[in-house]
DNA sequence: TTGACATACCTAGAGATTCTAGGTATATTA
DNA sequence: TAATATACCTAGAATCTCTAGGTATGTCAA
């Protein structure tokens, strides 16, 4: 709805948040944010693996393509700084968007850090 | 990402919101939807007219063309008891969503009612 | 009275994002 | 050896929002 941009690409907050922490690699992501959002994110292949290409196009993260330690090949990413100023602008682009959001449908109204 | 359409549709939960309170005109939710949430959301003419039209095929409102006090021709929306029942399907997917946002990002944890 | 502006509605087509539904390949386990 | 999980990938469809127009009326100032 502009402005803002609103939700929508949640997904690149959510994505580069767990990369804050640390490399990981496409498939790892998704069963990350699936365990730690308690099954609500359930990302498909097909919509992950498209964002983190986009992501690495735009300089957001670098990708390494390693072998796992179970033998299989993997790409890790990492994000760059300039990810990291990307993260920062889209937490604080969600914490007003949720605010927003609460405040019209009446739910109670937080301060994220 | 799947399991519960996520955010994307914030806009129908917007709009169910602000005409539980009451019958408003297109025109006039844009406006309201803009004071309340202090201007994250600044939907298109463009965007809404559409929603409303969809919502009203899915039966989530009615629509009666009435002349406002001011001379102009308005088509007032209200909602309807599925609208009503949408509407609290749609509360508790944004309180799920926003939740799991908040745990995956770090943010705080809160209840919605 | 004429021109500008706000109100109030509408739609077609473009753009962006996510999903569906496939595909390939390797390692483990039955 | 067959099934399953891991791990990556993409093309095309579907959905949603935006852009960029369009029409029409009422008010107000020049």
């Amino acid at each position: 709805m502009a402005a803002d941009r609103g939700a929508g690409n949640s997904t690149v907050l959510l994505i580069l948040s767990v990369l804050d922490q640390g490399e990981r690699y496409g498939y790892e992501l998704i069963r990350e944010l699936e365990r730690r959002s308690e099954k609500v994110f359930q990302f498909q292949e097909g919509t992950l693996y498209p964002v983190l290409h986009r992501l690495e196009n735009q300089g957001y993260v670098t990708a390494e393509r390693k072998t796992g330690e179970n033998g299989k090949e993997r790409r890790y990413y990492r994000i760059t700084p300039a990810g990291k100023k990307q993260l920062a602008a889209e937490r604080e682009s969600w914490a007003r968007f949720s605010a927003a959001v609460n405040r019209v449908i009446g739910g109670e109204q937080h301060a994220f850090s």
